[in-house]
DNA sequence: TTATACCTACCAATCGTTAGGTAGAAATCA
DNA sequence: TGATTTCTACCTAACGATTGGTAGGTATAA
C-alpha cells in the first residue's frame, strides 16, 4: 500500500491547505489525518517545502483536467464558459474551503519557492483556458481574450474569497450572477 | 509618550498583518518594529486576538474615513467611483502588501471571534460605501446596486491577490482596466 | 537477507503568555 | 520645599505548547 499512504498524504494535505494555508498546515494533524505518526511523512516527502509544492502541483494539474472535461463535455465554448464557476463553487461547498492558490497567493512573501513555481501555474492553467475557450466563443475579440481571462480568473477568486468570509455559499452564487449581468462572464 | 507607543504597536502591527496574515504576526518580530520587547505589548493589549481585532477595527474606520475624503473630494458620484480602485492600489504600492481583510479572509476558520467580526464590517462599510455611490451615479438600478457593490468589491479584491502573488502592480491595472472594458465598473 | 513502511523518542527553535522587577515621572503629604 | 508614595512604561527571564525535522529502531514481506 505504499502508494496509497503517499495519495493520503497529498490527498488530506490539501484539505488542510485549503482551509488553513501553508502556514496552518502541520505534520501531527497531516499524520493524523492519514491514520500515521508525523515522522512517517518524511518517508514520502523529504521537507513540508516538497510537500507543499507536490500538493500545489497536483492541484492545478487536477484542474487542467477538470477544465478539460468540462471542454469536453460542453456542446459549446460559452457553454463551458458558463459552467466555469463552477469549480470554485465545490471548494466552498466542501466545509467552506476555498482555492489553495487563492490562500498561497495571500501567504506568498512566505511560501518557499518552489511553491511559488506551482502556485502561479495554476493560475496560468486557469487564465490559458479561459484564454482559448473565450477565443472561440467569440465574446471579445481574440486580442482582448487574455486580458479578459486575467479578469475573471481575478473576480472568481475574489468571489470564493468574499463568500467564505460569511460561509455563504449563496453568496459565492449571486456575485457570479452579478458578474453575468455586468457583462463580465456571459449571461 | 504612552499613546505613541500604542499607535506605533497597531500601525507596525498592521503592516506585518497585511503582508503575512494574523497566523505570521508574531509578538517578538513586531515588537522590534516598534523598537520595544514583546512582553511590553502586553502593557497596551491582553492578548493577540486583541490586538488583531484593534487593528482590524482601525483598518475599516481608517478604510472609511478615506472612502468619505474620496466622496467630498470627487466633483460627482462617477468619478468617486473611477477612483475606487485607487484605495486597494495603495497596498500594492507598499512593499507588495494586501487588504488586511482580504488577507484575514482566507484565514477566516482560524481567526478569533473579535477579530472576524471587523473583518466583516471592513467588507460591509466598502459596499455600503460603493451602493450608496452606484445609487448617486445611476450606473445601475438603485435595486442592483448593492449585488453591484459586493461585485465590485470581490472582483477588486480578487485583482488584488492576483497581483500580489505576481509582485506585479501593473498587473492590477491592467485588470481594473478589464473591469472597465468588461462593464463591471464605469469606463 | 534486504528493502519497505512505518514507528518511538527526541531536538532546537519559535510561539503566546506570565511573573516579577525597575527607573523615572507624577502625585501626595509633612 | 523636601520626603515619600504611587503610577507609568517599560524590562528580564522564564513557562509550556507547538513546530519542522532527525536518529535510530522494528515488524512484515519479498
Amino acid at each position: 500500500m505504499t502508494e496509497n499512504s503517499r495519495e493520503k498524504i497529498l490527498l488530506a494535505a490539501t484539505k488542510i491547505a485549503q482551509a488553513h494555508g501553508y502556514n496552518g498546515l502541520n505534520f501531527r494533524d497531516l499524520a493524523e489525518d492519514v491514520g500515521i505518526k508525523a515522522a512517517s511523512i518524511y518517508y514520502y516527502f523529504p521537507s513540508k517545502a516538497d510537500l507543499a509544492a507536490a500538493v500545489a502541483k497536483r492541484y492545478w494539474e487536477n484542474a487542467a483536467a477538470a477544465l478539460e472535461t468540462l471542454s469536453a463535455e460542453s456542446a459549446d465554448p460559452v457553454s463551458a464558459l458558463r459552467r466555469y464557476p463552477e469549480t470554485f463553487r465545490w471548494a466552498l461547498e466542501n466545509e467552506n474551503r476555498m482555492c489553495l492558490s487563492g490562500f498561497m497567493a495571500a501567504e506568498y512573501d512566505d511560501l518557499p519557492e518552489a511553491v511559488k513555481k506551482e502556485v502561479q501555474t495554476f493560475a496560468d492553467v486557469n487564465v490559458a483556458w479561459l484564454s482559448k475557450v473565450l477565443s472561440a466563443a467569440k465574446v471579445v475579440s481574440p486580442k482582448k481574450s487574455e486580458p479578459r481571462a486575467r479578469a475573471i480568473f481575478a473576480a472568481v477568486g475574489g468571489a470564493q474569497l468574499m463568500a467564505r468570509s460569511r460561509s455563504d455559499i449563496t453568496l459565492y452564487d449571486t456575485l457570479i450572477s452579478s458578474y453575468r449581468a455586468a457583462g463580465l462572464l456571459p449571461a
